[in-house]
RNA sequence: GGGCGGUUAGCUCAGCCGGUUAGAGCGCCUGCCUUACAAGCAGGAGGUCCACAGUUCGAGUCUGUGACCGCCCA
């Protein structure tokens, strides 16, 4: 097996390959397990992307999220699933099929139902889940033999199974009701459907003539003046002394001449306008409840594409916008239009196609809504579900304890139809598991109700319906609930709330809770590098596969990860892409460091686990308290969901101390006496191999790439990311060594630091002189070689006076340093940074004093944090000193 | 109108239970193609932590007020 890698690292060429190998080697796939299975079961559900769906960067950023947790759980040990799936997005997709449709030139209509929702699952076969083809590429760790689509036919038959029981339980119910109608979807929508955008309009003030009153008028004003063609009140405060004395009568409402009544109602503001309101049952909610309390007709004037129906009388057949310029102009030429201003107001739009909503009454399915909150607001209170960040609980019963009654019907064709049959006899509705034979009246027309419903409705049940329910299966029982829910707010109601709600509700005798999942972790949205929402009008959209195209999916994946701190949005840079490829770059190196070793040294083995008497020497002390001390750093991150911690602590243990400082410390034992290179690179494979598995589920393709390539004939797992995740080890932990350590690193940068100064060329190598206690000149001593090497420096004299005030000289509390070399100092640069050294110093000891001199704080503080300052004042005071020496020496 | 979040280096962001001299990446400056890596190495500059007031022995961190930016809900 040839172990050459390329010089530069090149994602293209490797990621492909394993992407493919993870899917066709199933190494995700989780069967369900067998009865006495005790392994600790890990469950994540993939949010299902829309059918029509492609990858955008939020889609990424939620995976790789997920793919971190999932992968690190398996390597934990746990029996780790993740169920993908696609959502079959009622309107979304109908209206992606009907584009197609128009530019063949025919419409759904034509079609017709049947010959319709055929052709959107046609649709689906050739279009449908690109998405997931996307996340097979991008690596996603997902159990591809449990695929689901939520009109498949068991999910379907899960989705009549809840309607009947909550029909069954009164918790469904049909009524004529004010809804958001959406005009160009042509169906009613939800509440959360309806986007809100300020509106700079106009308010209209229009008189309506007092009924037998000739020269009387109440003024209303309105933004919607065509609604007045459903008018059928007028109300007005009945504290308020302007109408008290129409109390009873009645109005012509112009245009229309139809007498309508003035009534009294608190909802009519005294403050607003001339205090009396216009009344429209059949097209504002307000209006309507108002209707209700005054037994008033509600008059539906608009069609179902919002265009003036019959009862608008001259008006019909126009649209309503036509019909309000017209109405404006025909009030205007009858002076009963007396003012026009501008007003900004606050219009509903459809969030899927943007058109101005208009509330309508309709008649459409209802779920009673409040019994089902209560439980769900119970099971978070009592802490069955936790939220990441917790402060996304507070939103969450905000809106739980205010909400409304769910709409779930939708006049469209494709979804799961409502399992409701009306009797053409005698309008009896049968609400069926199965298609009823005939009617109680003897009637054996009976024709389905044609709505279907909210798509929400069906993937709300996806945490039990994706293990079998209603069927009572081994794998509701061993996987339901779901541990965690990673997702973006911005479906927090649509569908994480719902979910909650159906779980509690149909869940509930499910021994292990009937909470959906233990846990929530949300976060932000994914914006451009100038924090701007990624949009396609706006042009600024960062197409993930692209990037992951230019740069490699590792290391888009460890920008999304170390970007994605809790809380804040994130706000997706290139550059910083750019520098995580630089990262996956310094990997590769490495490890082609590491194989270049092996091919060169005989018999060196990489995979032989390491050998303790290695351990004599300081570098592997070191380096092994250091990979134990980021082990169990990077596991507490992802505990707490901290992928930005996690991330940056692996990225800087593996760069900054792995590849800086160790690599370079232990070449000359690598190619020094064979026996102990051999024993060398042996630990250092063992290092690496620890350092992999860490990464791996950051970085899966490198990681698994360079893991295989470690070992000679074939590696221990079929992957990487089947090995076990590291684990601090205690006994690694060697305080002692990282503290020697440190000093040494210390010394060598002030001698680096020394040399630059003083602009010593870099293949001169100038010796030093130290002044430093016994302790520390054995330190030293034993580890001449490395210092001597790193510092590009040839020969130490410990010198037992103090060289604070030597040209050239480095003072710490630990050693003072300085170069022996000819050349002269550059007294003048040297001063200046003396003086601003000395400066911060000793503002730094004055602060420290201050409090030392302090008897509430001595008192007060813990005892760690007083002596650290005495220390330390101590310490600095002492640098003061030699500081001031040495500028003194400088004259 | 109700609720939530943010403001820290030129840029993008960390900073956990209040505790020693506030960190990283990118960018910038200087010097190096040192046989793993120039996508690199070594060194360096750069901060009134939005403002004010308060709590505290001690505040970037907690409280209040204000300014600015953003989000959600109505």
């Amino acid at each position: 097996m040839s172990h050459e890698l390329p010089k530069t690292y090149d994602p293209g060429a490797i990621e492909e390959r394993w992407a493919e190998y993870w899917v066709k080697e199933k190494l995700f796939s989780v069967k369900t397990p067998a009865q006495n299975t005790q392994q600790r079961v890990f469950t994540l559900l993939l949010p299902p992307p829309n059918v029509t769906g492609r990858l955008h960067m939020g889609h990424m950023l939620n995976q790789t999220e997920m793919d971190i947790i999932i992968r690190w759980h398996r390597m934990r040990g746990d029996l780790t699933l993740w169920v993908p799936g696609t959502d079959h997005a009622g309107i979304a997709t109908q209206m992606m099929v009907e584009r197609q449709l128009a530019n063949e030139g025919t419409s759904r209509q034509q079609l017709g139902r049947e010959a319709f929702v055929k052709r959107v699952w046609e649709w689906r076969e050739h279009y449908g889940g690109a998405i997931l083809a996307q996340m097979k590429r991008l690596g996603a760790s997902v159990d591809w033999d449990r695929e689901y689509f939520t009109m498949d036919e068991n999910l379907s038959r899960a989705v009549t199974e809840v309607f009947v029981r909550l029909h069954e339980q009164g918790l469904i119910y049909r009524g004529k009701y004010i809804v958001n109608w959406c005009p160009r979807c042509m169906t009613a929508i939800s509440d959360l459907e309806v986007v809100h955008e300020d509106y700079s309009g106009k308010m209209y003030q229009i008189r309506y003539p007092v009924w037998g009153e000739p020269g009387q008028f109440i003024t209303i004003a309105t933004t919607r003046p065509e609604t007045m063609l459903g008018d059928t009140a007028v109300a007005v405060n009945p504290k308020d002394e302007r109408y008290v004395r129409l109390h009873g009568k009645k109005l012509m409402l112009p245009l229309l001449e139809r007498e309508i009544p003035i009534i009294a109602d608190d909802f009519a503001d005294p403050e607003f306008g001339s205090g009396a309101v216009k009344v429209t049952p059949a097209h504002d909610p307000n209006d309507f409840q108002a209707g209700l309390r005054h037994n008033l007709p509600q008059i539906n004037v608009m069609d179902e594409q919002a265009r003036i129906n019959e009862n608008g009388g001259p008006y019909a057949g126009l649209d309503r916008y036509e019909a309000r310029e017209r109405i404006l102009h025909d009030l205007e030429q009858r002076g009963l239009l007396v003012g026009i201003n501008d007003h900004t107001y606050a219009i509903g739009k459809c969030d899927r196609c943007k058109t101005i909503v208009e509330p309508r009454l309709s008649t459409q399915w209802f779920v009673k809504i409040k019994p089902l909150a209560d439980h769900a607001i119970e099971a978070v209170e009592k802490g069955e579900i936790v939220f990441t960040p917790a402060n996304y609980a507070k939103t969450y019963f905000e809106w739980m304890r205010n909400i409304y009654d769910w709409c779930i019907s939708r006049q469209l064709w494709w979804g799961h139809r409502i399992p409701a049959w009306h009797c053409v006899a005698c309008h009896e509705i049968i609400v069926a598991r199965t298609t009823p034979g005939k009617c109680k009246c003897g009637g054996t027309k009976l024709e389905q109700d044609p709505d279907v419903l909210d798509t929400w409705f069906s993937s709300g049940l996806l945490p039990f319906t994706v293990f079998g329910w209603p069927e009572k299966t081994r794998d509701l029982e061993v996987f339901y609930p779901t541990s965690l829910l990673i997702t973006g707010f911005d479906i927090l109601f649509f569908w994480v709330a719902r979910m909650i709600m159906l779980g509690c509700h149909f869940m509930a005798d499910h021994p292990q809770g009937s909470v959906p999942f233990n846990e929530v972790y949300i976060h932000a949205l994914v914006r451009d590098a100038e924090r701007q929402k990624m949009s396609k009008t706006k042009g600024n959209v960062i197409d993930p596969i692209e990037v992951t195209e230019k740069y490699g999916t590792d290391a888009v994946r460890f920008t999304l990860a170390s970007m994605a701190s809790p809380g804040t949005d994130v706000a997706f840079n290139e550059a910083r892409t750019d520098g995580y490829r630089a990262f996956a770059n310094k990997i590769w190196n490495a490890a082609r460091f590491m194989f270049m070793y092996r091919d060169r040294i005989a018999g060196a083995k990489l995979t032989d686990g390491a050998s303790e008497a290695q351990l004599n020497r300081l570098e592997n002390r070191w380096i092994y308290s250091r990979f134990h001390r980021v082990t169990g750093e990077v596991n507490d991150s992802l505990r707490s969901y901290r992928f930005d911690e996690a991330a940056n602590t692996v990225y800087k243990f593996f760069w900054g101390e792995f590849c800086d400082w160790y690599l370079e410390i232990i070449k000359p034992t690598l190619s020094g006496n064979e026996a102990e290179a051999r024993e060398g690179l042996t630990l250092l494979g063992d290092i690496f191999e620890g350092a992999l598995r860490l990464l791996a589920p950051f970085m899966p393709f490198i990681t698994e790439e360079i893991w295989h390539a470690m070992y000679v004939d074939q590696a221990p797992q079929k992957s990487i990311a089947l090995a076990r995740y590291p684990e601090l080890e205690e006994r690694r932990l060697n305080d002692r060594a990282e503290e020697d350590m440190a000093l040494l690193q210390d010394l060598i940068v002030n001698v680096r630091n020394l040399r630059a100064e003083m602009k010593v060329g870099p293949r001169t190598k100038t010796p030093v002189r130290v002044h430093a206690s016994a302790q520390v000149q054995g330190l030293i001593s034993e580890n001449r070689g490395m210092i001597e090497r790193l510092a590009s420096m040839e020969g130490i004299e410990f010198v037992p006076q103090s060289l604070a005030n030597a040209p050239g000289a480095r003072s710490t509390p630990n050693f003072e340093v300085a170069l022996v070399y000819e050349r002269k100092v550059d007294t003048a640069a040297e001063k200046e940074r003396l003086t601003k050294e000395l400066t911060k110093l000793e503002a730094h000891l004055a602060s420290a004093q201050k409090q030392l001199g302090n008897q509430h704080f001595l008192s007060k503080a813990p005892a760690p944090v007083v002596d650290g300052l005495k220390k330390q004042a101590a310490e600095t005071q002492v640098l003061i000193e030699k500081g001031r020496q040495a500028l003194a020496s400088l004259g």
